[in-house]
RNA sequence: GCCUCAGUAGCUCAGUUGGUUAGAGCGGCGGACUGUUAAUCCGUAGGUCCAAGGUUCAAGUCCUUGCUGAGGCGCCA
């Protein structure tokens, strides 16, 4: 198996490989004419054309030349006399390594459902869409470590398994050894989690941030960048029950050093990728065309996906206070003829439909919305100083607002008075003596801090323009399916 | 959790006011083809119309319930 070549550095730079002998491995993507195979090896976008002379090879092995077999190649590479690609090599040796019987096998080489890819996710891989998302995937994930490293932020990991359920971020699974057909029982009649494997009831974390505040208080930046789970019965097209989230979190931040990070990192991320993974966006612009294609006029997107992404990074997210937003949204036409479903009102939380028209219509571009009424808020945010003529508090939080998707990060300047977070955890009906820890942070040695949470899977939900961010994680769990 | 829509061949779908033997394209299979780019051309097989009840002389089509999926909403990232 040595001395295989990868598809993407013959593609890449052929120069000085034309005339010598290659060996290259991959999935047939096509076999036409019974002389040309697309064999891509999941290395790039790109297929490599290899020539067959089918005189010269048995045809029962031609026969298993199918689509998305496994084949092994060995041949002389040399230009090509087609006029769809630059380099092609002429088969001298081939091999099956894995057949793909094409009368069981369940992908075809057409366009196929998303619901049908996502019930096959063992083999959707393999298809231009995916391996197009996989790779950037991965290249965003790079980013973000490179990112962070590059500006001396320590990368933290934060506990998977949490003996606190007062994160507040949402329902939570519980963790458990316990024998569920024989549970233990105190003699009150409660489940006798004593005797469970950490002799207090646990759960699968919801958010790394209360602890990642640790780091900050002690390294000064850090960030988590795991898993988390939300046992929420949400059934959108941007929620996931197991998800991965980023947080960074800065001692001495305000909520406006934050709001600079969020809209610096997220534009770093999506230059990163134009920048990296051309060929990929240029497959999944084409493919956003071509779905789009069938829509009416008002359903298109505005933009093409490349061009969406470098309008992004070119200019300055809007900033502005909910109370603006508020405004705004009160002066807006659909409310005044009585187009939105929700009531828009100070104290009440932005609705989805209030969030798009702001993104989508109003400003045309990503916004930062911060200073929400402090009742809508997690304990945590900061509560600001009371202003004039504002019917109540507010918090120094801020949400990223994306065209599409929504919300993309939330954030919020952490309140580091130990005073007024009692009192917020009283108001808030937060168990203190879970989190006592997370209280002598401010007891001793308190700072003020920021920081922030960016969902993984919405950030490239947004920069590969897929419209359900099922198709964005290999490996999908939501309420009702577990598979694979 | 709520609302709406959908479920017909391997896949994507059509199927009229309920009416004889349920169709197409792609894919598969058989054949032709030495420069194709989702190759093309000829031929061919393939159906528990999601499930269970019901209405009717007659149900893919109408009704009820259930299951599955999608879109939207809420919750949030």
């Amino acid at each position: 198996m040595s001395k295989r070549t990868e598809i993407k550095s013959i593609l890449t730079d052929f120069s000085g490989l034309l005339g010598q002998e290659a060996t290259v491995m991959g999935w047939v993507r096509a076999f036409r004419s019974n002389r040309f195979i697309a064999l891509n090896d999941g290395t790039c976008m790109n297929n490599l054309q290899v020539v067959v002379n089918f005189e010269q090879f048995d045809e029962a092995l031609l026969k298993k030349v199918s689509f998305h077999a496994c084949i092994r190649v060995v041949g002389q590479l040399v230009e090509s006399q087609g006029a769809g690609q630059a380099v092609e090599l002429i088969a001298r040796e081939l091999e099956i390594l894995g057949e793909a019987n094409p009368e069981l096998y369940p992908m075809q080489p057409k366009a196929q459902s998303m619901e049908f890819m996502r019930e096959h996710a063992h083999f959707r891989m393999r298809t231009n869409t995916f391996s197009a998302v996989f790779r950037i995937r991965h290249g965003l994930a790079y980013a973000i470590h490179k990112y962070f490293n590059d500006q001396g932020y320590y990368y933290m990991h934060t506990p998977i398994i949490t003996g606190s359920d007062a994160e507040g971020a949402g329902e939570m699974f519980r963790v458990t050894a316990l024998d569920l057909d024989k549970l233990p029982r105190t003699e009150e009649g409660k489940i006798d989690f004593k005797q469970d494997f950490f002799e207090k009831p646990t759960n699968l974390t919801v958010s790394g941030q209360l602890q990642a505040e640790i780091g900050a208080l002690a390294l000064g930046k850090v960030y988590t960048f795991g898993p988390t789970f939300r046992a929420e019965n949400s059934n959108t097209s941007r929620h996931l029950a197991e998800f991965w989230m980023i947080e960074p979190e800065v001692a001495f931040f305000d909520i406006f050093d934050d709001m600079n990070l969020a809209e610096d990192f997220c534009k770093y991320l999506i230059n990163y990728i134009l920048d990296n993974y051309p060929d990929d966006l240029a497959f999944l612009d084409q493919r956003l065309q071509g779905q789009e294609k069938n829509l009416p006029q008002d359903q298109r997107r505005p933009m093409g996906l490349t061009d969406t992404l470098r309008f992004v990074v070119d200019n300055d997210f809007e900033r502005i206070t909910y109370t603006e937003a508020v405004n705004i949204l009160r002066n807006s036409k659909p409310y005044k003829k009585g187009k939105f479903e929700y009531p828009v009102e100070w104290g009440k939380d932005l609705q989805a439909e209030h969030e798009r028209y702001l993104v989508e219509k109003h400003f045309q571009k990503p916004v930062i919305v911060r200073n929400y009424p402090a009742n809508i808020k997690a304990f945590y945010m900061r509560l600001n100083e009371p202003e004039e003529g504002l019917p109540g508090p507010t918090v120094a939080a801020m949400d990223v607002l994306f065209p599409g998707i929504g919300e993309v990060i939330g954030g919020s300047q952490r309140e580091e008075r130990h005073d007024v977070l009692v009192q917020r955890m009283k108001d808030m009906n937060v168990a203190e003596e879970e989190l006592w820890w997370y209280l002598e942070l401010r007891k001793f040695g308190g700072a003020p801090h920021a920081g922030f949470g960016l969902g993984f899977e919405r950030m490239v939900q947004f920069i590969t323009g897929m419209g359900n961010i099922r198709d964005v994680i290999a490996f999908p769990r939501t309420p009702g399916n577990a598979e694979f």
